[in-house]
RNA sequence: GGAGGGGUGGCAGAGCGGUUGAAUGCACUGGUCUUGAAAACCAGCAUGUCGAGAGGCAUCCAGGGUUCGAAUCCCUGCCCCUCCGCCA
């Protein structure tokens, strides 16, 4: 959410730059309601001083004995238009609300202009392209024989865009979410936590994914509460600073966070149908910060860094952009997309997305921190980024470290994490 | 799942339906005193919002209700504690 006094205040500067994220905000509907929710608030409040007022003196006057009924008549008329004053308010409020809980975060002045991923800027990258004596194969031509990768027993268990792992697939798969764990815990200084992967709407409309997208999303319907199955460990993870005020010395907080992720992929029917690219269960390390306002940029360049720093270690080629206003995601002033090399696709697919929301989920969450210049409780900055998508790494692991005879090397440094194991027959 | 008890400021803990946004203690901040510290004493110390300011409004787990007036009464939900049952 924006801060509603800049909203307010600099509502053409708002529009226009957001416009880089191709959103039109309906200026004259949000002023018209705006106009009318200070006069609307004015009176009520005026009417509520008076009933308050009132209401004190009749204490005063019952308390000295007097005749209170004429005073009490009085003031019934006021509560019956402060009542109407207040529905019309509460009104106003909520379509206000629903408008600036729907307005996306501001792009930051380094995020490139463009519509699609086709305009987003290459920062750099790392490594070359793997080069091959032989055809490289894909991730579903490489497990075909074996099954060791089996998505149609998946669709028979569940239904498509899942799958399943079995040996040491299964194995290389679980071995990719330690090592990645223990690099974050022991190298870059960050604290292991477990959350619900099951969470309410709350959480969601903290982090961005409601109201607007709750197409999205799982969800669990039951009559007493929907709940939802979170599309990312950000949701639970960030939103443990919710309703919370951290003293200075708890900040900055550095979370990483193994879970599931369950994502309804509504609206991308036809893409990424082969293989396990796109699914709806995967797996995936998460990276989250909460951070003083004034180190947040900072911290987005470590913390892409520390995503960087897993595809170093496992000898994947890899690039990173910087994503155009169109990509962006809904809560993201700025997002650095790291995208793997794909030999089996012949292209570079994206495997994280690291993100600064600078204090854009903090004012839907209230997430504070007492900064002790002011004394006061200010909003925090929240980041996240993955590191890594596991099933994306898994797919980027096979299809780089594949061999001639279609078997596939394991990466040294996941070796200890197989037993040490160096080679995967398929 | 059954039976009780409870949720008040950073913490502890008061609060006959009416000058209670909330006593008191601790913690914290500033000051006096002291060579310095401790102690003592004085002062300050919840959050949001509107306002240039004075000040107004809202908030005592959350949401409804009763009332001229609710931290206080009623209903619902959530959470915590104790006992019984069940269970990984």
């Amino acid at each position: 959410m924006l801060d509603p006094r800049f909203l307010r205040t600099e509502l053409e500067t708002v529009t226009e730059r957001l416009k880089v994220k191709n959103f039109d905000l309906d200026v004259a509907r949000f002023e018209s309601l705006e106009t009318r929710r200070k006069e609307v608030q004015v009176a009520t409040e005026a009417l509520q001083a008076e009933r308050n007022t009132r209401s004190k003196s009749i204490g005063k006057a019952k308390a000295n004995g007097e005749d209170i009924e004429p005073l009490k008549s009085a003031v019934a008329e006021i509560g019956d238009q402060l009542n109407k004053q207040q529905e019309e308010l509460r009104k106003i409020q909520a379509e206000l609300d629903e408008i600036s809980w729907s307005i996306p975060n501001i792009p930051d002045a380094s995020v490139p202009t463009g519509t699609d991923e086709s305009d987003n800027e290459l920062v750099r990258s790392w490594g070359d392209p793997t080069n091959f004596t032989f055809d490289a194969k894909d991730h579903v031509d490489l497990t075909s024989e074996s099954k060791l990768l089996d998505i149609e027993v998946a669709v028979k268990i569940a239904h498509s865009r899942f799958m399943s792992l079995r040996g040491p697939l299964a194995r290389l798969h679980r071995a990719l979410i330690q090592f990645m764990v223990d690099v974050h815990v022991q190298e870059h200084d960050y604290e292991e936590v477990y959350v619900p992967y099951i969470v309410n709407d709350e959480s969601l409309r903290g982090t961005g994914q409601l109201p607007k997208f709750e197409a999205d999303l799982f969800k669990i319907q039951n009559e007493e509460r929907d709940l939802y199955l979170i599309p990312t460990a950000e949701v639970p993870v960030t939103n443990i600073a919710r309703n919370e005020i951290f003293p200075a010395s708890d900040i900055p907080k550095r979370f990483v966070c193994h879970s599931p992720c369950f994502r309804s992929e509504a609206g991308s029917y036809g893409k990424d149908t082969r293989g396990m690219i796109r699914q709806h269960q995967f797996e995936k390390v998460e990276l989250v910060q909460m951070v003083r306002p004034e180190d947040s940029w900072d911290a987005l360049e470590a913390l892409t860094g520390h995503a960087e720093n897993i595809l170093q270690k496992l000898g994947l080629p890899y690039r990173v952009m910087n994503l155009c206003g169109g990509d962006l995601g809904f809560s993201a002033a700025k997002t650095y997309d790291l995208e793997v090399w794909l030999p089996g696709q012949g292209q570079y697919r994206e495997i994280s997305s690291c993100s600064n929301f600078l204090d854009f989920q903090a004012r839907r969450m209230q997430a504070r921190w007492r900064n002790p210049d002011s004394g006061k409780p200010e909003l925090l900055h929240t980041l996240n980024g993955s590191a890594l998508a596991v099933g994306r790494t898994l797919i980027a692991v096979l299809e780089n470290y594949q061999q001639a005879d279609g078997s596939v090397q394991i990466p040294q440094i996941l070796q200890s994490y197989m037993g040490g194991l160096t080679v995967i027959d398929l």
